[in-house]
DNA sequence: GATCATCAGATTGTCGACAATCAGACGATC
DNA sequence: GATCGTCTGATTGTCGACAATCTGATGATC
């Protein structure tokens, strides 16, 4: 007998292994720039921080060197990887093609995106009481909905690392004195024009959008190589 | 006393961790066919029968892991990453975007691209004498040197990964009965349209291209999840 | 005969100890 | 005083053993 699966709702639980737990506390240090740029990163000396041996360190570790974050050189050491402004450069401009494709695939496809304006809104919301956090958070979530939009795994995998390291760049610099409202107006145009399916503008609007982020960033990006 | 670099041609010898070695074997073994898609990766298994103890059979698999090669579940097991007909498309349609950023990148930076020539013309000895696994080798370093000199580091890591895994394919799939003269000569009207500066008939030509290569890929990819 | 404990086998996860490697300091030697 | 051993401390690399977890089978219970 097939039993019906009457218990969708029950979030299935997993067992964490330790390195993952591991990897997402050094993961978020490195990310909110408690560890910046350069900091040596040494097993023992987080394995006894963290109370545990220096096995599922290494392994967190070695997750957090395919993720683009660590750095490591055979029996020297490990460090959180420097960043350079050419590297800034790299990470901006791939972003930019990767949504520029999304734009394409979904114009194509004819996908619905009427899920973006929940995101746009979340953004007013979020400028009109001054919550940078949170204007963040809702800038993330409409750009990564329009990559998952485009059914592309692959491009999204690689758009999530892109976006961890530029989450990391933000936090270095000092996000203060940015007009939060004008962030969100931005958003909107780009929603009309693919839903006008007007690819050219759709992604015309996404490459500014995205480029003008990226000027902001100046060499002090943290401790230098 | 600054020295002068008088031995610049000695080459540095690299100590090679144990966990490298084993990931370079086992990743041939699995771009080579010998391990299939769905195959299970046991760390016990390889380790006695490469004669090394768990722990850099584990790190090798992990950096597998991290390559898109092998896949886990926590406390289950490993085993090498089905292949999908979709995760073809998204391969190879990820592929056509970056190159023909690339192209963009190349075109709009004046880079010189005559080292493209000197591959191209590789591909047409490796034709004349029907030797296939020169043929692939050319036009790997053909498209690889066209990433290269779009000065992109980290797109260029991207795109090893993905070829990577395009080897991979190819050779899942019997890649006899082709025309290795045609292959051969899509590549010198690219550099052409590319020296004359002529962005959207090279992108053109490259998307041609590299759909017609995604095209042969059936069903049969291996063992079925 | 359906349900539930319990067990056994296989596999991965974690640990502590030891080995290998590297960088720099400190002298001995010429 | 420049060069070469050698030593030392720090760090990563490797090992073998044990613990945790999952799966499927087996059998007890109602």
């Amino acid at each position: 007998m097939i039993m019906a699966d009457a218990h969708a709702d029950i979030t299935r639980i997993e067992n964490v292994p330790l390195r993952v737990s591991v990897a997402d506390i050094i993961r978020q240090a490195i990310l909110n720039g408690t560890m910046k740029p350069g900091t040596p990163v040494v097993e023992m000396a987080l394995a006894e921080q963290l109370r545990v041996s220096r096995a599922p360190v290494r392994e967190a570790i070695q997750i957090l060197e395919a993720d683009g974050l660590i750095e490591s050189e055979p029996y020297k050491g490990k460090r959180v990887k420097p960043l350079t402004p050419k590297e800034v450069e790299e990470l901006y401009s791939l972003r930019e093609q990767f949504e520029a494709f999304a734009i394409r695939r979904i114009v194509e496809r004819r996908v619905d995106v009427s899920e973006l304006h929940r995101h746009s809104d979340a953004m007013f919301e979020a400028a009109e009481s001054g919550d940078l956090a949170a204007l963040n958070t809702a800038d993330e979530a409409f750009h990564r909905a329009l990559i998952r939009l485009a059914d592309h795994e692959l491009m999204l995998g690689f758009w999530d690392n892109l976006y961890m390291r530029i989450r990391q760049i933000m936090a270095l610099r000092n996000s203060a004195n940015r007009d939060l409202r004008a962030v969100a107006e931005n958003h909107p145009p780009i929603i009309e024009a693919i839903e006008n399916r007007d690819m050219i503008r759709a992604i015309s609007l996404i490459s500014d959008h995205t480029r003008s982020a990226s000027q902001i960033a100046p060499e002090e990006l943290g401790i230098t190589p």
